[in-house]
DNA sequence: TTTAATGCAAATACTTTGCAGGAAA
DNA sequence: TTTCCTGCAAAGTATTTGCATTAAA
């Protein structure tokens, strides 16, 4: 039952409500009694990633993680910390993006450039 | 001998010429017949990275990758294809990602924040 | 019936760690 | 001697895959 997976992942995504690896979204929904294998959680996330209706980018430790995010094109800054993470739009960013990376012939594709700092609890 | 190790790697580094894995630097210590052991080449490379004597970043794979960079502060253009990189400077992009950041409360610290894309080759 | 999804266990790949031997101070 | 470095093997973690079972079309 695909479609009933799908949703089971998506929901214990938003609750979760922070970019999560597999492994957490598995251990949560064991918690939340709901019975999916492991390998389903990575298949499915892997899916819903693709078709773009969740975001996925890398830890600063390497990990996988998976967020659902606005549709609408986004950069996050993440916090190399606490992983904490905000959703940003800025054509200014957009287009210094494009000129510093059509100077070396690069192209972007997706979403991807995320900005790792610190955010303002672990700043201190 | 510490030093004479720190000197290997980063020899081997230079002539890798690219972000690599431990993997491949240790690869090709073997090939240069360089006898070093797969866990010392992780400890070093660990070592080199925390005294900024090398950079280090995550391919899009999640690989932990290592490159002789120059010492001032930079960014890096990535190819999520090939992984071929290049190093930019840009007042701008530095002021775009301060203002950015610091309007959700967020610091930046090192040069963490790359730009994967595809390169001219990749991405005919 | 034919196809696609699932769970489990095994297999990979990268990375870290414990430990004993040896070099350097 | 005391401390640090090294290599090997073992352990750890994240992720993928093979396969038989089961559900859906």
């Amino acid at each position: 039952m695909a479609i009933k997976t799908n949703s089971t992942v998506l929901t214990s995504l938003s609750a979760l409500n922070k970019f999560s690896s597999a492994q957490e979204v598995y251990s949560h929904l064991l918690k939340t009694k709901n019975n999916v294998g492991l390998s389903t959680v990575y298949r499915t996330l892997q899916k819903l990633a693709e078709a773009d209706e969740v975001d996925f980018i890398r830890r600063p430790d390497g990990e996988g993680v998976y967020k659902v995010c606005v549709p609408s094109h986004h950069h996050h800054l993440l916090c190399a910390n606490c992983g904490a993470s905000v959703e940003f739009q800025s054509e200014k960013f957009e287009k210094l993006l494009d000129s510093i990376s059509s100077q070396f012939g690069y192209t972007i594709k997706g979403h991807e450039a995320e900005i790792v700092g610190l955010c303002k609890k672990c700043s201190t």
